[in-house]
DNA sequence: CATGGCGGTTCCCTTTTTGATACTGGGTAA
DNA sequence: TTACCCAGTATCAAAAAGGGAACCGCCATG
């Protein structure tokens, strides 16, 4: 019997939407998203250097999590364009919280980082 | 030559921050310290039904970059404490803000998700 | 004619991550 | 005596993530 955790109020819904939405290529195409308005598929690929597979289920699942719309023009050659939809915009806005949070403060946890491991190595 | 993604100026450094603390587990941790203020190693492990093995990983590395402090008493069985620093308090905030968002926002992502299926499953 | 670009999908292979299990050691409760 | 608890570590197996290349149709350019 496993020991399931006790924290069903709150935790198991951060933990099903972490998992859904809180990898870095999703939060990555987010923010990209945020900062240029639209965007088309090679455009982003060359914007993030990410290859083109994990592009593609990424954006597949951003938009089926409602947070990007995918536009397709008849055109040829094929022009797709994503941008955020009003809930990607209101999770941008999150995201953006976090982001810059870390720009702010990674110098103080590079500083921690070799504290750490410099006392590890005296030890 | 691979294709360097062209987002020096924030993306790197985004995508640094996250491989460092944007994982699972860690934001959860983080949320759990936040809400208790004080909790032991297998508290911790109950609560969030992690396994050790991810736990003390996950509990080293938050303490080398500064974002929790350990503190052991040579009790026995063994007693060590887990607390956020400053600064585990500062990111605390701003996960926060996202795992607030999460809660808000899950049932309209299952809406957009089940509203997706449904439209391939007619194509 | 051959090549390249767009926006993907599919297959294969490697790397990374994660979980499960077993072990430590000493005190304490059954 | 046997079993359990805490706070881990070490090891192995399984699963997931991710990269690379090949392929699609179709048009423009060299």
């Amino acid at each position: 019997m496993k020991d399931i955790g006790h924290c069903t109020t709150s935790c198991d819904r951060i933990k099903d939407v972490l998992a859904r939405i809180g990898d870095k290529w999703s939060l990555l195409v987010i923010i990209a998203l945020k900062g240029t308005g639209v965007m088309r598929f090679n455009e982003l690929k060359r914007h993030l250097g990410v290859s083109q597979r994990m592009l593609s289920i990424t954006l597949r699942e951003l938009e089926r999590d409602g947070l990007v719309t995918r536009t397709a023009y008849p055109t040829v050659p094929p022009t797709v364009e994503y941008q955020l939809t009003t809930l990607g915009e209101s999770f941008g806005m999150a995201v953006r919280t976090l982001s810059q949070w870390a720009i702010d403060n990674l110098d103080e946890i590079d500083t921690a980082r070799a504290d750490y491991d410099a006392a590890q190595q005296n030890a």
